[in-house]
DNA sequence: CTGTTAGCGCTTTCAG
DNA sequence: CTGAAAGCGCTAACAG
């Protein structure tokens, strides 16, 4: 026997058929007012509205969704949400989709693409309206169902590459290779690097190929390098300049893959009596706003994280379908000279 | 006309209908396998999960939703991501829920309830298998929405009040006072409070209200107190000891309503040249790791974010359906004496 | 500007 | 252990 139609349902919860009844219309014109869609006189907007607001109506998304194929779910895939830098991010991507009808679900991907790849496949059994991820660096399946999906989407960070569909970020290998040249000019020549193990950070691993890059066109090299195993933080990169220092005394500047380390640096310095700039340049990534809240302002390289995922989500909305053109948003970085270098 | 059947379904999106029929069972058979839920004999499970690689399928969620009247979504809903004390409690969500199903929606609240109530209706369109959310006070529209809604409810960070369902945190207010009465036990008299616009963030308030309640029970007082409009940040720190400074030059100790804006008091004492603890105390709370990096590592309390998070999504899980009895966990929290105070 | 009809892809219920 | 039938609540596609 068949079950009753609504036998378990919560009698509570009213359906947009109630909303039509009560109102006096179809279902399709309550749907319309619902979804601010079509043509509407003015006077059957208003019984509609009075009627969801005295029953309390709330939409079901997923009868919606599966209705249209499609969803107002934004997929976010971050490596992280240790490093301020992702929060940041999402920051900016949760401004942009204020005020619309779109919701982010995020992902932490701990900078393993296979973690990538899965949930991004468990994301997409919501038929989100765009995905959102760092990096240009995706598994074969992963870029698969990327460049084949029916939604937007926007690759962040790194425009170092061949976008699915948008790019918004900097160029990493350029920022390290500014690094270079701008430590180069100020006069530095004995370069060392604190950096962490690098397999798992892409961007990274760019900037420190550009760092070179700028130091072998000069003349130079790295005198002393040293790496964390495990995620990068202050204290590790406090005790990295220790040990780095240890091995090779003669350093005159010491650049961190970020401004966490860097700041382990000058803690440091504070420590061992050594005048940051003066006696030891120190250089970090990221520009965070503790670093320039310190009585030396900290050296390093403002990216524009918060502005990275405003225009990403900004991009995303603008169509729904994916435009036959690719692209390709630099959102650059500043050079903060600081007082540590 | 009525439109033909999946006319406008993408002709390379199989169905859970594709899977069964190639693997030669039912719908529902294959829906079993699928969702790993009542008894399936070895053989047939093998052969609907070759189907399923074989058609790269993937189950349309919104779908599985509306038949079940239910999702593998948990709202969270966050007052800030500027903070870096709302990403850890994320994370700790996160890390309950790999592994699982569920994945995390999440909103901001920009520590307004009207917000609140805004993007919690709009989440409970998904029917979330729970929610997530900050504190225990929220709209009378919220609340009503909370108690009666057919989900699991958690509310984060404080337990001073009545939750409805699952609350996880610690007492601010306990919090506060145990800072007065252990600098005061540290031989401090002349206290001073740097803090920030206090309407926004309950929990600040209440440590606050705590701090001064142990004071008054030492026969003290605030002698002078400092607030910044807008949001909490290490630079407003630096610069709002140096104003509390200025007006109370006799304060023997500041505290400060977090540790952003603490490490800018040991900053302007840097820059001043007054010795922390000696010339003057600087307490903190949240205990972030960088305020321990430094050469004298913070005087602060640290609570228990990621911890919170954790435990409360992992608490949400045990059962899908609310039990009788609320439960209340207090994570607690810990002095850390450090250097600064 | 509004309504009718069919169906989105899955899971529930009950029977075998 | 497996299947048939019905329907979750909404919206696309037309017609009026």
């Amino acid at each position: 026997m068949p079950r009753k139609r609504n036998a378990h349902r919560n009698a509570d919860t009213p359906t947009l058929a109630d909303v039509a009844r009560l109102a006096g219309v179809s279902d399709i014109t309550a749907s319309r007012v619902v979804r601010s869609k079509g043509p509407i006189a003015d006077a059957t907007r208003a019984r509609v509205l009075a009627a969801i607001a005295e029953l309390g109506y709330i939409p079901n998304r997923a009868a919606g969704s599966l209705a249209s194929s499609g969803s107002t779910l934004m997929s976010v895939l971050l490596p992280s949400l240790s490093n301020i830098v992702f929060p940041d991010v999402l920051r900016g991507i949760h401004t942009a989709l204020t005020e619309t009808a779109f919701q982010p679900v995020i992902g932490v991907t701990d900078y393993d693409p296979l973690i990538e790849e899965r949930i991004l496949l468990s994301f997409l059994a919501w038929q989100p309206a765009a995905v959102i991820l760092a990096g240009l660096h995706h598994t074969p399946t992963a870029r698969r169902h990327l460049e084949h999906g029916r939604f937007r989407v926007a690759e962040l960070m790194d425009i170092d590459g061949d976008p699915v569909d948008i790019a918004v970020g900097m160029s990493h290998w350029q920022a390290g290779y500014d690094t270079g040249r701008h430590l180069v000019q100020r006069g530095y020549r004995r370069f060392g690097y604190a950096g962490h193990s690098i397999a798992s950070d892409d961007r990274a691993r760019a900037r420190y190929d550009g760092l070179r890059a700028a130091l072998k066109e000069a003349g130079l090299l790295l005198i002393a390098e040293e790496r964390v195993q495990g995620p990068s933080s202050t204290i590790a990169g406090r005790h990295l300049l220790e040990a780095i220092l240890r091995k090779a005394p003669g350093l005159d500047v010491v650049v961190f893959p970020n401004d966490d380390m860097a700041m382990g640096g000058i803690f440091h310095c504070i420590h061992a009596g050594i005048t940051p700039k003066e006696q030891l340049g120190i250089f970090g990534f990221n520009g965070l706003d503790i670093g320039q809240a310190m009585p030396l302002p900290l050296s390093t390289i403002l990216s524009k994280r918060f502005l990275i995922g405003k225009t990403a989500a900004e991009k995303l909305l603008e169509s729904r379908e994916r435009p036959a053109e690719k692209t390709i948003i630099n959102t650059g970085y500043d050079i903060i000279v600081g007082a540590t270098a």
